[in-house]
DNA sequence: GATATATACGACAAAATAAATCGCATTTAA
DNA sequence: TTAAATGCGATTTATTTTGTCGTATATATC
């Protein structure tokens, strides 16, 4: 409960591995999996996600890898979360709908305050803070 | 991701009822897993969890159920969600230990920050205050 | 042009976690 | 004595998360 997926970690780890790197060369899936221990096909998958999303180029073939574009400066990390996993909410119900259970409900107020707190904590932290 | 547990919510739920209930006589399971549509043997093994922890008053028998006890009155949601959960921590490095694919982890601190940022926020909030 | 090294992407499988159920014991009011 | 309640451990089921596989496409280099 309350813990970020590894897909973000991963993610994260990616972002500051490239942003780090003097080199001008595109770094690969491969670099980044053998260096932090990630399993190459899923990571590969969360680069392309990444890439597809604008905050990575991707370069093809031999060399090939991945650089980042500028949107990664300008992100949020609740931006970069419901990217990678979808729109953020910390109870089902207040993301889908779904909560027929409870027409009684007592609790959405409060969780709703809560959610925006946490939400709050999120959007003020840029993703090129985190090092 | 980041998502409350249904016990929690569960427990939330049951506890705020308890609270508004006007009536002098116990709570009984069966009463509040009838009103919210909560599986009945779950919720009942919930608020076993809370009376241990002194949360809760239990009275067995025919009439029985649950009382607030004062301790109630001084939770704060970080105590609660630790009684239900465990260690908090958004990472499991945080918590527990075996870490060990990332000896070069490159955002154990970033985390961490994040980490008491949002332990913070849990922490401000008293129980009672949920309604 | 052939080859090896990259990304791209969908489908599937395995593992971990969360949620729910079952069975039996104990307490106590009526 | 009985019925209605809590107490608790074991187990099962469902859901989510994590990881794997297979195949396609692009391209640098020889």
């Amino acid at each position: 409960m309350f813990k970020f997926s590894k897909k973000v970690e991963y993610a994260l780890i990616s972002l500051n591995h490239i942003n780090r790197s003097k080199s001008c060369d595109p770094i690969s899936v491969r670099q980044i999996s053998d260096t932090y221990n990630i399993p190459y096909e899923l990571l590969a998958k969360i680069l392309q996600k990444l890439s597809k999303f604008n905050i990575l180029d991707s370069i093809k073939g031999p060399k090939g890898g991945y650089r980042l574009k500028r949107k990664y400066n300008k992100l949020t990390l609740i931006e970069f979360i419901e990217i990678l996993e979808g729109p953020f909410g910390v109870a089902g119900c207040l993301v889908d709908i779904e909560c027929e259970q409870f027409s009684s409900c007592n609790i959405i107020k409060p969780l709703d305050k809560i959610n925006s707190k946490i939400y709050q904590v999120f959007n003020d932290i840029k993703l090129n803070q985190l090092t």
